[in-house]
DNA sequence: ATAATAGTGGATAATAGTATCCACTATTCA
DNA sequence: TGAATAGTGGATACTATTATCCACTATTAT
C-alpha cells in the first residue's frame, strides 16, 4: 500500500503529535526508538516532513521534533503521504495501462476509482 | 498497489482470456507485444502463472498460451494476485505495526480494515 | 569562548524488485 | 530423423528503494 519510508512516516507523525500533544519535544533517538525503524532513515524522512512544514524541528541540546498543539488536528494523512509518496497512489490506471481513462476504461477501471476513493476519503481524516 | 510483475500478469491473463475466447491460442511475443511487457520478463510471469493452473502452456510449433474456455469466467483476479504477490496486500497492518490488531487498533486499523474488504471483495470478479 | 548536544546533508552500501541472456527441452512437421 | 519453433529454467545485470556513515552546522549551557 505504502512505501516503507511512508509507513515509518506516519507512525512518526503519529507518536510525535501523541508527545506534542503532552508538550514533550521528541529527539530522533526517542523517535527511531518508540516506532522502531532505523535511526539514519527516519532522519531523512523527518528532514522531509520538517521540510513540508509537517512537523517542526530544532537544533541543538534541548532539540528535537515536535508539532503544533493548535495545528494537530488540522494535519491529515493524506498531506504526509504525498510529502513522502508523491501522488503515486492517486494517480493511473490500477493494472499500469497507459490508454486506460474514462473512455477507454480497462476492464477493471470503475472498482479501482471506488477504492481509490474510498482511500482518498479516508486520508482526509486527522491523526 | 500491485507489483510492476502482478499487473503485466493481469494485464495477460486478460489477453489470454480475451484470444482464447475466440478459439485463438497466444504466442509469448504475442501477450507481450499486447501487453507491452518485456518479453522475457513476461515470460517469467506466464510459467507462474502455468504453474498454479491459471494458464495452459504447450510447447513446440504451434504452442502457445490458452485458458479452459469453459472455467474462463471463473478465473478470479484475487487468484492471479495471490500466485504473483503473495497475500501482500491482505495481510498486516497498513502502518506497518507488528502490534496493530483487532484488539490493539492503530489509529487508522479500522478504517484500512474497510478498504481492504472493498479491495477483496473487488478482486473477487471475472476477467 | 568552548564543549556537548542534536539535527542536516551528501556520499555510499545493501537489498529487493525488475529485466535480460542463453543454453536446454519438448513438440511439430517435412 | 532432423530442423525449426516455442516454452523452461538458471544465471546474471539493472534500478529504485531502503538503509547507513560521516563530516558539518546550529544551538544551548557552562
Amino acid at each position: 500500500m505504502f512505501s516503507k519510508a511512508c509507513e515509518y512516516g506516519i507512525r512518526a507523525a503519529i507518536y510525535i503529535a501523541e508527545q506534542s500533544n503532552q508538550n514533550k519535544k521528541v529527539s530522533l533517538k526517542d523517535v527511531a526508538k518508540a516506532i522502531e525503524s532505523p535511526e539514519a532513515y527516519t532522519s531523512k524522512i523527518l528532514q522531509k516532513l520538517s521540510r513540508c512544514n509537517i512537523i517542526n524541528a530544532s537544533k541543538g541540546p534541548t532539540g528535537g521534533f515536535s508539532m503544533d498543539k493548535q495545528g494537530l488536528d488540522k494535519v491529515k494523512l493524506s498531506t504526509i503521504v504525498s510529502a513522502l509518496d508523491g501522488d503515486s497512489i492517486y494517480v493511473g490506471c490500477g493494472l499500469g495501462l497507459k490508454q486506460c481513462n474514462a473512455k477507454m476504461p480497462c476492464p477493471v477501471h470503475n472498482q479501482f476509482k471506488e477504492i481509490r476513493n474510498e482511500l482518498k476519503k479516508m486520508l482526509e481524516t486527522t491523526t
